[in-house]
DNA sequence: CCCTATGTTCAACGGTTATTGAACTATTGG
DNA sequence: CCAATAGTTCAATAACCGTTGAACATAGGG
């Protein structure tokens, strides 16, 4: 196991690459729990997301988060600790990440976005 | 040819399949000009974009669009003139659309997103 | 020191996607 | 009616993507 993965500088971080990122249900639903507890906590670890897909599969889809700069992890013990890049984010493309966390929230329901018995606000 | 071609409804729009169509360079290209330019004409037609890729390649950009609900399609005689679906977007995702147009915007260059020569403002 | 928990890496697969050129359709102008 | 124009459709190809399970790596607890 690397020691910590690799992420790229904020200058890096390309439009394109983090639209594909956030077309996928997975990583979507990965981003949108992360946004959403931000106030709580703000980081998660990949057993936080089981419910999503398998392990091997999430950690795919982690990697695809960090190339493309949304997230960031953290290694801690035998734990990865995962979180927005959102100062990043903002200062890259102000405006984006929460258009997108806020539309996701529209659709909660129909893009299965929670982990089940949740229930959504309007708007 | 189809007389008209398919449009999915407002409500059909999928947030997962916009961020999709909006990842290719080629259609983000093709976005962004239409937004460009909405307050000038809301038109363009399929020869306004021959500097993106070549007529075959961009009619399946096109139908990517449409079926994704970027995009409407009005045929009037041999020319096809394409507009953004502004209202049901900016309806159904509020701020998304304008979040990345200006995301866009200021990676103008580096996406390749205009013809060339075309200068972009600061900001 | 071993066992377990946490997560990553690897190889394999099946499906999707972008791109190309050629053939085709439809409309307009002469 | 013929030719030119505008754009779509089709088939073929090559690259990429998501998913899976098995093997691997690492750290911590008994």
């Amino acid at each position: 196991m690397s020691r910590t993965p690799l992420h790229p500088t904020r200058e890096q971080i390309e439009l394109p690459m983090v639209l594909d990122c956030l077309s996928d249900p997975i990583r979507l639903a990965i981003v949108y729990q992360l946004a959403r507890q931000e106030h709580v906590s703000s980081e998660l670890c990949c057993g936080d997301f089981y419910s999503l897909a398998g392990k091997s599969n999430l950690a795919y889809h982690f990697a695809k988060l960090r190339e493309c700069g949304l997230m960031l992890t953290r290694v801690a013990g035998t734990n990865r600790f995962m979180r927005l890049r959102r100062e990043d984010l903002d200062a890259r493309f102000p405006g984006l990440l929460d258009a997108v966390i806020k539309s996701a929230s529209k659709d909660a329901a129909r893009l299965q976005l929670l982990p089940e018995g949740d229930v959504v606000q309007a708007g």
